[in-house]
DNA sequence: TTTCTTTTTGACCAAACGGTCAAGACCACG
DNA sequence: CGTGGTCTTGACCGTTTGGTCAAAAAGAAA
């Protein structure tokens, strides 16, 4: 039985597999892909080279296995922004959810950055088709609020990627944020506060 | 003479070594340090790996030249902040030349990027110094133009990140940007429309 | 216990990598 | 022309890298 191919069933699999998955998301989001070393990835596991590469077949499988995870999760936040809610405060809301998750997952932040500066040649594809749709989608919902007059008229795709860019920089950029600020602040809480007026002032008709 | 070590002499070291700077640039920008091969990068210049290394001792040093001439024009733009001018335009010009240089430059938009998102291992010291201390100045004009009611209250340093994650966002993520718009548009011309009255509505009092 | 499967590892390999070196090619200048 | 410095290169080297393999260790089930 290859525990590289077939879904995890012993619980020594399982266990294994998702310390091998934090230890590399840790590892190819601090180096990028090819920063990144299996040895890095087996140390950052306690695992030696050749048991990780009985749970996964190559270096490149365990960053696809990454990303496609982290693609389906990342969505969540766009994929409740609800039609029939209030539209600005739904837009908040989703604001904020991306923020937070700046906050609690900033290593896929990073992850995900270093796929898309480096020209996303793993996910390119689902960039153009899955997220393209959902997005579009949403852009339809937003487009009909600023129609009907509950929100100020914005390009609802630009506003889209206004979140997205306002939001990863507190994780992407966070060492610079840091460098810029000075020790003594706290830069994602004051961004809450920051983005939510900002995007207040933007919306209100 | 070491071509090396030395400021260029003769015109072809003048030549070589722009040549062999602008293919570094190309290359490190798309795989970053790590993912850059000295051999890619003397193809990309046209020149054998021998005869690069004769112009710069190590790959390490070519990337650490490029970092440092980028970070000097990297912050004219808000160095051009003046004090003097019409608040609201003085803050939007600014987010214009940063937005152009998302245009013109992104393959040095990105190389930052790389360096940052991964934690600014090469440039760093740098962050904490110069770029604070250019940034805590120019915070203090935008503070002192929010006392005066001549500009709404905001946050003058997250107010300077906004303007740098926006207007990078089209150069970092242009993979990401265009597959969603789809090829029909045209993203960094919307952005000009879309981040001009994004802060025009943030900004007027 | 015995037997069978799963898990772990030390030793190893071929390719890729950053960098060196001695010798040849080229070029400016008298 | 010749001569001295500049530029270029093929061959080479030690290290790092992703990955393999046979065999040993550890579990699971009877």
């Amino acid at each position: 039985m290859d525990a590289r191919t077939d879904k995890p069933r012993t619980r020594i699999q399982i266990r294994n597999r998702e310390t091998i998955l934090d230890a590399a998301l840790e590892v190819f989001s601090q180096y990028g892909f090819r920063g990144a070393t299996v040895d890095m990835i087996a140390d950052a596991a306690g695992l030696s080279k050749p048991n990780l590469l009985y749970y996964f077949p190559s270096k490149e499988e365990i960053h696809v296995t990454l990303l496609s995870q982290l693609m389906d999760t990342w969505l969540d936040p766009l994929r409740a922004l609800d039609a029939e809610g209030d539209p600005v405060e739904e837009i908040l809301a989703y604001a904020r959810r991306k923020l937070e998750m700046s906050r609690d997952f900033p290593r896929e932040s990073r992850l995900f950055a270093n796929e898309i500066v480096q020209g996303a040649p793993r996910i390119g594809a689902s960039l153009s088709t899955e997220l393209k749709a959902l997005v579009d989608d949403k852009a339809r919902v937003i487009a009909g609020w600023s129609a009907a007059g509950r929100i100020a008229e914005v390009d609802p795709h630009h506003l889209i990627f206004s979140i997205w860019a306002l939001t990863q920089h507190y994780a992407d950029f966070d060492v610079q944020v840091r460098a810029v600020l000075g020790p003594a602040r706290d830069p994602l809480r004051e961004a809450e506060v920051f983005l939510d007026s900002l995007f207040r002032r933007l919306l209100l008709p």
